[in-house]
DNA sequence: TGGAACACCTACCGGATTGGTAGGATTTAC
DNA sequence: GTAAATCCTACCAATCCGGTAGGTGTTCCA
């Protein structure tokens, strides 16, 4: 499995928050943001546990995607817009760094380089794998934004009790 | 990191397989396959632990992607051309299968689930995020060969120590 | 003024996975 | 028959994951 479940309870968490947002389909400055929402009410809403929701939502808070008030009748709330917040936001302030592998990261001057840069004077092929997994991955997470998961949320909530289908112009088949 | 040390050894050792594979540019039968090389001289070149290797050429060897031959001057060899070799062949024999989340699997009908289909009535966002991750990763796996590495890996070898640039169309640029 | 309801923080913990190592058994060429 | 190689299984230390536990700080409300 590729990303563990703190993105899983992040990026629900997210939508929960996301379909509480009056803003939704305004792209305003949202400053009327509404009653802020609990973790309990997102934890039951959502079947998660507590206090490991907090854990989760905490990293959120550090990446200045969601604000909070302390206190009773306190909780969080998104800190944009929905349609403002990708899905790349979300899961690399969850999940850290999305690397394909270890050696993979970035130096200051934002260039893709590898740690073991050179073998026997050649470079390393796999560089060339990685770099276009990385590519399809933050690709993917970059255009979708919360707002198309909230939407979507809604959309299947009104005809509900359907078989499970997936409304995608790029149907995932895997198996070749 | 997404994939595990496996899979960047097991490419690699593909990529070394394919440096040998006398028909790289053919498509032919490839009966002729000329010399198997063995695990040593492989981990000797890529620096790699001998006795863990072993272990990650069984994966390949068990998916068909490989074969081998006991003995002195045993060693292994491709099944078939490098360019009918997907990279999505090659990852997911030594990974596992490929799901950006836990609850992502494929039933025998080969359609996309999840194993907690509908939440409170409706279904869970989250998936409709992952089925596009999933969708990006096995695209960038399924459409790079093994070829393309072997090609990558020779073309750099020819100049040599150059800086470290990668020639792609698709640069990776993550942060926005 | 004292709960109650929250956010926030830190430590801990059992189980699973990762990245190997160790030691052999078996097969084949010379 | 010996060396070179594949093959197989068990083991191990370290790390990560998914959570639990227990507390402190802050704010609203009766």
């Amino acid at each position: 499995m590729i990303f563990s479940s703190k993105a899983e309870y992040g990026v629900r968490l997210m939508v929960e928050l996301g379909r509480q947002s009056p803003g939704t389909g305004r792209d305003g400055q949202t400053d009327d943001v509404g009653q802020p929402t609990s973790l309990k009410a997102i934890a039951d809403a959502e079947g998660l546990p507590l206090a490991y929701l907090e854990q989760v939502v905490a990293r959120l808070r550090k990446a200045d995607l969601v604000m909070s008030a302390r206190g009773a009748h306190g909780g969080y709330w998104l800190s944009r817009g929905p349609s403002e917040i990708t899905m790349y936001d979300v899961v690399s302030a969850l999940e850290g760094q999305i690397a394909p592998m270890d050696c993979f990261v970035h130096d200051p001057t934002d260039r893709v380089v590898c740690s073991h840069p050179a073998e026997a004077g050649r470079h390393c092929a796999t560089k060339l794998l990685w770099t276009r997994v990385q590519g399809g991955i933050v690709r993917s997470l970059q255009t979708t934004t919360l707002a198309d998961l909230v939407e979507f949320s809604r959309h299947s909530e009104e005809r509900a009790e359907r078989p499970l289908t997936i409304p995608l112009t790029l149907t995932a088949t895997p198996e070749s």
